[in-house]
DNA sequence: TTCCATGTTCCGCA
DNA sequence: TTGCGGAACATGGA
């Protein structure tokens, strides 16, 4: 359940569990998790190392290795499992550490990716990855820049990954929502109050669900299906279709 | 059986 | 160049 926040669940997740502790071995269990990358040099690069730390940037873990990061997408249906007796139903890769643990990583439909790189910076850089929305950097300056004469659908800007990295559908339609921005609203005929108001309520969005570990009942997350009541004005949830993914808002308060 | 799924990429077309 | 729709990827759950 993979977006920026649950991403940064899993990384500290990471962080608690998996770190200083030296990998015995590297278990591949479905190549094709590992992308292009080949299965020898995917183990033999980690093997006998140890986390040190890790690094998220919008839907991206990193784990530095020493000589390398293991780098980690969740695709649609990616977890971490740290465990000692049973793994996971849909372990794809694992890692024994010396002290008989082991931590998973489970992608039941398998369109995640874990790999080795060189470098996070480089990693998005070459990705062309946007800002992460949670780096205290990404002031309300930068996020007008990114929007300047792009035409498209708000929506379609919100969750496209070189713009910025790490909103997926669910927290584009909950941002929208809650800014009363109607999906398919063009990004260059936004009011500069819409945007600040944007700016602001995306980041407080992602902060609260990773701190609660969790969706608020009041947000339209917890009401996706056509026809509820909106949670917050009565009004009907409508469903649509925006970039590809199936849209959910309000039909009265989103214009 | 059918539809749907918190993601990404690639192709064709306007 | 920009943006969009559609398809593909793989698999299970309702």
């Amino acid at each position: 359940m993979p977006e920026l926040p649950e991403v940064e669940t899993y990384a500290r997740y990471f962080a608690r569990h998996a770190l200083q502790q030296r990998i015995a071995r590297v278990r591949v269990l479905d190549e094709r998790i590992l992308g292009e990358q080949r299965k020898a040099a995917f183990t033999r690069g980690l093997t006998g190392k140890s986390f040190t730390r890790v690094r998220r940037h919008g839907k991206h873990l990193f784990a530095d290795a020493g000589d390398v990061w293991l780098h980690l997408h969740f695709g649609m249906s990616g977890d971490l499992a740290y465990y000692r007796d049973e793994p996971p139903r849909f372990a794809r890769v694992i890692f024994d550490f010396d002290n008989g643990a082991h931590l998973a990583f489970e992608d039941m439909r398998l369109f995640g990716v874990a790999e080795l790189t060189r470098d996070p910076d480089v990693y998005i850089l070459e990705h062309r990855l946007g800002p992460d929305p949670l780096d205290p950097n990404f002031r309300l300056a930068n996020f007008r820049a990114l929007l300047a004469g792009r035409r498209g659908a708000v929506k379609s800007l919100l969750m496209s990954q070189d713009v910025i990295a790490g909103i997926g559908n669910l927290y584009a339609d909950e941002t929208l929502f809650q800014t009363g921005i109607h999906p398919r609203r063009a990004a260059d005929r936004l009011t500069p109050d819409e945007v600040k108001s944007v700016h602001r309520t995306m980041r407080t969005i992602l902060k609260s669900v990773i701190e609660r570990d969790g969706w608020p009942p009041h947000f339209l997350t917890a009401h996706r299906e056509e026809g509820e009541r909106c949670p917050q004005c009565g009004g009907t949830i409508a469903r649509a279709v925006v970039f590809g993914r199936t849209t959910y808002f309000c039909k009265r308060h989103q214009r």
